[in-house]
DNA sequence: CATAGTCTCGTAAACGTTTACGGAGATCGG
DNA sequence: CCGATCTCCGTAAACGTTTACGAGACTATG
């Protein structure tokens, strides 16, 4: 038996809703018997608060959102790194009742509508974004709506959103100095779609370290790609049959490098002989030949860390993380491995 | 400047608030200009109906819940599987003006648990499963809280429920039989934790089609691995080992083939030449070497079927998908390739 | 002109919950 | 034994929306 809605479930109890909310609730002025026997129904007749109700008088839902989009060509992320933040942000999330929900943006529609759609309905009580721009009305528009939210990615146009992002620039000077103290001169450089920030944050910081050497970073050495095996592949493929061919190339994208391993291959080049690959930590990375250099970091300590940020910026939650860092650039590590 | 409330937006009018909603929603009694200056107003002033107000009133959230689990060690699929069918899915759901968002349960909370939580709640319209288990609660759950529901992946325990799973008979039909025709005698697979149903189903439909040859399924032929790398390593290694050798290998594991790939080469065997691999498709696929014959599949049309499909069991909009599939087994097609 | 019909809109109830408020009974201190 | 305090609970308002209902102002029709 199943009973819906609180009314049914005092009804059967013999008392007022209001009792029966209060011992559901935690809340203080109930016995502590009847607070026994409401439990113990309401367990027994599979009776949980309805979410619209609870939400309309409360004034919040318990969700927070995780903003992405379907159609996977976006993000240059790997297969599974979205459920590995997600399982971190969740172990946080679970400590005050919070839901974790993905809010899927069709490819179809604009994302900055959609974002607003969702945020203005009050769906959620905090957003989480992905996949930021170098141009983001997202977070304009968050800004205007006042609603609480992080983002996993920096913002450009800065004025003061919390966010996390990848330390690029600590991986463009570990990478970009291993390489130069290694011997190389022309370094190449593969990310996904200019649009994403990411690949813009990294060009510049290679840039700066590079001219600490007395190098620059070459233009037809700059290349975009889709963050897949495709993209990858083509890539391979380009650089085999370059001109003036790079010894080395740093590669944004995780989802790419097997693809680029295998462009290199067929067409005769040796990764990490013919020419060095430098990348990001995947499921893959440790499996392939020769074994990927990569830069590995924690994605769900990320992901907790994603958490504690939003709660942070939280009226309800900020006290409980009075030094969640505001914004952080994620540490990664370099893992040698036999590519570059 | 943003206005909160249809009380706000509607005293900005000079109109009641119930002549606003019916404005908005599209209703009959309302003057075509008014119509008009409603629209207007709300768009400039960027007002949306609160969802839970809504909702609350409604009876129904216009969310559709796709259940998914963090942590992806459960299921073989990964980010991009996912938001491949998702894409699908909103392209229908677009239509009626329903949103698709991703329920996240953590690795550390209960699958049935979770569920029944989000249902009871009433925070979905319905459901779409995932990762479905040879016994798997959730289908009696959602029966009992009579809340329409699709499963991607099929029910063991057979009550009716609608589903849409890959075609794994036809599945092993074909690699089974272009094996076996091949000469290959001694016919691995590899599989999934054993608990989720695919594997179980695909197993049953390969001894069938062995048996037509006189030929069995050897238990020590059959490796049950994590959907990852990892697993597939060691299932390579464990095979390179195997003191009587199986001669083929079909495996289930998307997420694994790479992994698989690079573990038997590491013990010094070919995929291809001394051990033949039949796989699903997956980005890296094509661009494995030796090239992955694979079974492969529309992603996102399987998407748009899972919609129909759930939408055909849901009473507003059953009329309109008259003759969706209430079960489906989803064809694949073999993609020629080199290694087997 | 009277009546019926049409068009448009305002009013108010309802959805399921939480919570401020007040009251009834019990307990306690003097 | 009386007033004060405490414990527990019921009542009702409020959250923001949709929608059934009815009313007023026209128009059409006879």
């Amino acid at each position: 038996m199943v009973v819906k809605g609180i009314r049914q479930l005092a009804d059967h109890l013999d008392i007022s809703i209001g009792t029966v909310s209060r011992a559901l609730n935690g809340k203080k002025d109930v016995n502590e018997d009847t607070r026994r026997r409401v439990l113990e129904a309401a367990e027994r007749l599979g009776y949980v608060a309805n979410q619209s109700g609870r939400a309309l008088r409360k004034g919040s839902t318990g969700v927070i959102g995780f903003m992405m989009q379907t159609g996977h060509e976006i993000t240059g992320q790997g297969d599974t790194f979205f459920m590995s933040v997600f399982d971190g942000v969740q172990t946080v999330f679970a400590r005050h009742g919070l839901d974790l929900v993905a809010l899927l943006c069709s490819s179809e529609e604009d994302p900055d509508a959609y974002l607003e759609r969702v945020v203005a309905r009050g769906f959620a009580d905090g957003i989480m974004l992905s996949a930021t721009r170098r141009v983001d009305e997202r977070f304009a528009l968050l800004d205007r709506r006042k609603i609480p939210f992080v983002a996993l990615g920096r913002s450009l146009t800065d004025v003061g959103q919390p966010f996390i992002d990848l330390d690029f620039e600590g991986m463009a000077t570990t990478a970009m100095t291993r390489l130069v103290e290694r011997g190389h001169r022309r370094i190449a450089v593969l990310r996904p779609h200019d649009d994403l920030n990411l690949g813009h944050v990294f060009l510049g910081a290679c840039r700066l370290v590079l001219a600490e050497h007395g190098l620059t970073l070459e233009d037809d050495l700059i290349f975009d790609a889709s963050p897949n095996e495709a993209g990858g592949y083509r890539v391979g493929q380009g650089l085999a049959h370059h001109p003036d061919r790079p010894s080395a190339i740093v590669v944004l994208n995780d989802g790419s490098v097997t693809g680029l391993f295998h462009g290199l291959e067929a067409a005769g080049l040796t990764p990490g002989k013919d020419i060095a690959v430098i990348g990001l930590h995947s499921p893959q990375a440790r499996y392939l030949s020769p074994r990927l250099t990569c830069f590995d970091l924690s994605l769900r300590d990320l992901g907790i860390s994603l958490a504690e940020t939003l709660l942070a910026s939280m009226p309800a939650y900020a006290s409980l993380y009075p030094n969640a860092a505001h914004r952080q650039l994620w540490p990664m590590t370099l893992i040698d491995g036999d590519s570059g």
